[in-house]
DNA sequence: CGAGCCGTTGAGGGGATTCAAGCTCAGTGG
DNA sequence: CCACTGAGCTTGAATCCCCTCAACGGCTCG
């Protein structure tokens, strides 16, 4: 049975570091178990990469997915026709948790980069939080999380004329950068789906950043943001 | 210690109906409680009018509501500083689930009909999920509904041209209608904190929908929808 | 009865879309 | 080696949808 959808997730290169040892061990659904339950290694480990579903709508999914590293986008299709993006997920971040409640993903989950992730079994999380309540508490909180993000998106990024929009998500995306200050920006019909905007537009836009400095496109879907003319631009577009 | 904030939720006039007997039990948080539980009765009743918040943002609250009757907007505001709603909560929806977190209230609430609601104090909720296992579930799934609902208010209200968008809006609103068939019609200023568009522009289309028959606009707020042409409308619109 | 809020409608302008044409660049195969 | 191809990006021109500014009417309430 495949971790992930299409494909499926490729499995641990090396051997299984431990999650005692994990990079982002405290930012994670785990943080709070004891040594004793993480030395049973409840999770697996294993990259995809750009383009990959990690969930699809209406699927009943059996593991959530901590992302360790890299970037994913959450969209659903409307009842027009086109895909709308609604959140995305990073570093540290739970994906998938209506396979918790047994429930169908309500929506694709898609990797923008090369995404590091734990796939989680439910049956695990259930027996983990039977034995540690504070799981439970953690659970919620991510939850609460995802809630935030997608209300956030919804007011920032839907909102106001196109630039301040563009703007938005490159703040948003700001914190995702790579440690060599690269970041990841999106094909211009990404960026449509995710703004509402028609990708000629999202490109003239992008042209006009470059222009002024604030954004500096590389090959392969990479850029370098100017931060401080970022938030210059921002508070002169939010008077 | 109030309730409800400004002002506070009104005292149940009349005595206490039990919570066995509550129109909406089977689709609330307490509906897999026994008897036994429910006849502590840990819920405060009430009612609260149109404009009045229940929850407000940054404010850490000790109680999450039930809402038994009328509509609740949750909104939020941008950087910009305009108001935007991230989505609505009516009858058997759960607001306010932050505070059994002990987390600051991320949106305000506001009522937008008359609305009935059960307070429930966050220390009541983990005394009785320390005795029943499932009410953890069931707050999970209360969280999940929260998340779709502000995904399907970003893809789906943010979308598209303003005509489509306030068509979705009244489609959203239609199975809230009254029993008399009347349902809840915001004021045009309203509609543009919904829907990203100008109050004028909600104005203009709220009138060529009346001429078209889809809807007939009544006093206080209140409207007629023929669900028939709205149908057809939305998928003329979505073609 | 005037004040103020809300809704409606008009006129004009601007920002975004649509349609369209070139462009770069990577991959392919002759 | 280089034409060929196709995908993605850019830019232009025309159109249109929506916003802004403005005036006016109905309604409630002090």
């Amino acid at each position: 049975m495949p971790l992930l959808l299409t494909p499926p997730m490729a499995p641990p290169r090396a051997a299984r570091s431990p999650c005692q040892a994990c990079g982002v061990r405290e930012h994670v659904l785990f943080a709070s178990l004891g040594g004793e339950q993480l030395a049973q290694q409840p999770v697996r480990p294993g990259w995809t990469g750009p383009e990959q579903a990690l969930l699809a709508r209406g699927h009943r999914g059996r593991f959530v997915y901590t992302i360790r590293s890299g970037l994913v986008r959450l969209e659903r299709v409307t009842a027009r026709g086109d895909t709308r993006v609604v959140r995305l997920a990073g570093r540290g971040d739970l994906v998938g948790l209506e396979a918790l409640l047994g429930l169908p993903h309500a929506d694709d989950a898609v990797a923008c980069t090369p995404v590091e992730a734990c796939a989680i079994a439910v049956d695990e999380i259930e027996r983990l939080a039977s034995e540690v309540g504070s799981l439970r508490q953690d659970l919620m909180l991510r939850w609460q999380r995802s809630l935030d993000a997608a209300s956030s998106w919804s007011a920032e990024m839907c909102t106001g004329p196109a630039r301040r929009r563009l703007l938005k998500l490159l703040e948003m995306l700001l914190p995702h950068a790579d440690a060599d200050g690269t970041l990841w920006l999106p094909r211009r019909e990404l960026m449509g789906a995710m703004l509402d905007i028609a990708l000629e537009t999202a490109s003239r836009l992008v042209s006009q950043l470059r222009q002024e400095g604030v954004l500096e496109p590389l090959p392969r879907q990479a850029a370098r943001v100017d931060g401080e003319r970022l938030a210059h631009a921002l508070a002169a577009a939010d008077r």
